[in-house]
RNA sequence: GGGUAGGUUCCGGAGCGGUCAAACGGGGCAGACUGUAAAUCUGCUGGCUAUGCCUUCACAGGUUCGAAUCCUGUCCUGCCCA
């Protein structure tokens, strides 16, 4: 052990900003015996990036490694193409190999942003789980009772709105208890929706005759809505690999409420409730920022950010640079613009945004799309509220 | 295997054979107001080479001048029974 801090006081920083510990005399018993112990996460290579929500639980993983512990990072490329049907009303859809370990690729690069890479030992679950035989998966399944699956609450939802729950998704908790096993995890962490998977492993384990696990909940991060979780599909995310600009600009737009929220669980900070609600925006931007690029950028972004957004200074901010091609016509260029930022929109769309009034050259609101206004070298076309492009 | 209820646009959910690109709600987007906050109000919400044209109502056929709406078959799901 590197630490100099004593079992307790690693207790006291590890259980800070958990919402669930099973059981904290557990984690102190283990910690007091002075030797490493083994943290697991699991991950499921479902979607190629790694958003903020993601980062509460792997910013867990870190302190531990901090304080001198193992983290095993467990890539879930079998795990994935069941499916965790945690906190999903639906069936969720198995993923392709392929999918599978090119996302998987990705993952673990973005969650060294986070993690110690050369303290991090990375294992898939494919490892094990792909050779075993049919025989031992009936033996393992023996291990659970039927009851005992269908006691989670989103199955139980299910059943009781009449929707199907399929065989292979109350696998899945078992898939992932088993992972606890063959990893030999002290402590397992994961979002409170991971509770039920997370004390199957538990009973794998004393099933095994080994110490069960420690389970360790952090809660579950609000998207961008300050209503649902954060995730990808429900496009309320802030990726951990997204441009400053964008990203500063993304925190910016969330609600006071959920501010608190995000200074809680991603800076670990109370929101000094006197300050002054956008200076503490800005704060939480530009740290959020800074933590996954650089101090300076942070700071850039900021500027930046408030150069076009508060002071309305275009001319000052940094904005992409876009040239207009073929097509003259206001809903061409517009077109144009956005899939120059990556961002296609269809025809009814850009019409839709000029008859709107969300259109702006240089100030001026554009609203007839067939128009053809002299594109000159250095205006602002403002394409919405968050984009502007400057013309080359 | 039997019975039964269903499969509609992002989601939920309407939909007399024509006036259905399809009510209504949610969500989303845009505008006003602001602090790119909240709340509120307003508009929009299939695509296009756009006074019209094209693709959509599980799938494949059929009836009809005309089908999301009728018929036949297929696939899928729930519930009840075995």
């Amino acid at each position: 052990m590197t630490t100099a801090l004593s079992a307790r006081e690693q207790l006291e920083l590890l259980t800070r900003g958990t919402a669930q510990v099973i059981s904290e005399k557990e984690l102190l018993a283990k910690l007091e015996r002075g030797k490493p112990l083994r943290a697991k996460l699991g991950v499921d290579p479902t979607s190629p990036d790694l958003h903020l929500g993601h980062s509460v639980a792997l910013e867990k993983l870190r302190q531990f490694q901090e304080l001198g512990h193992h983290a095993v990072l467990i890539i879930g490329d079998f795990t994935a193409m069941i499916g965790d049907p945690s906190g999903r009303s639906k069936t969720r859809p198995q993923l392709s190999r392929e999918d599978v370990l090119a996302n998987a690729k990705t993952y673990t690069d973005q969650a060294f942003k986070i993690l110690d890479k050369d303290k991090t030992e990375i294992v898939f679950n494919g490892e094990w789980f792909n050779q075993m035989t049919f025989a031992e998966v009936i033996q393992l399944n023996g291990r659970v009772t039927l009851q005992q699956m269908l006691q989670r609450e989103d199955f139980k939802n299910r059943i009781a709105n009449d929707q199907e729950v399929r065989l292979h998704e109350i696998q899945y908790p078992i898939v992932q208890g088993w992972d606890s096993v063959m990893v030999k995890a002290d402590v397992e962490l994961g979002g409170t929706d991971q509770l039920f998977n997370i004390l199957v492993g538990r009973d794998l384990q004393k099933a095994e005759g080994m110490e069960p696990q420690v389970v360790m909940c952090v809660p579950i991060l609000e998207g961008l809505d300050g209503v649902q979780k954060m995730s990808k599909s429900l496009n309320n995310y802030v990726g951990v690999s997204e441009e400053p600009g964008e990203m500063f600009g993304k925190l910016m737009s969330i609600s006071d409420d959920l501010m608190a929220r995000y200074y809680l669980l991603l800076l670990g900070e109370d929101l000094d409730p006197g300050a002054h609600p956008m200076e503490a925006k800005k704060a939480l931007a530009e740290k959020v920022t800074a933590r996954y690029h650089t101090p300076e950028t942070g700071k850039q972004a900021r500027e930046n950010w408030e150069a076009l957004f508060s002071r309305k200074d275009a001319d000052a901010a940094d904005l992409p640079e876009f040239t207009p091609g073929e097509r003259r016509d206001v809903a061409g260029v517009v077109q144009a613009a956005f899939e120059s930022l990556g961002e296609p929109k269809s025809g009814g769309d850009v019409r839709r945004l000029i008859q709107q009034g969300s259109i702006q050259l240089d100030g001026e609101k554009l609203t007839d799309p067939k128009a053809e206004p002299e594109w000159a070298t250095g205006q602002v076309l403002k394409l919405n509220k968050k984009r502007s492009v400057r013309l080359g």
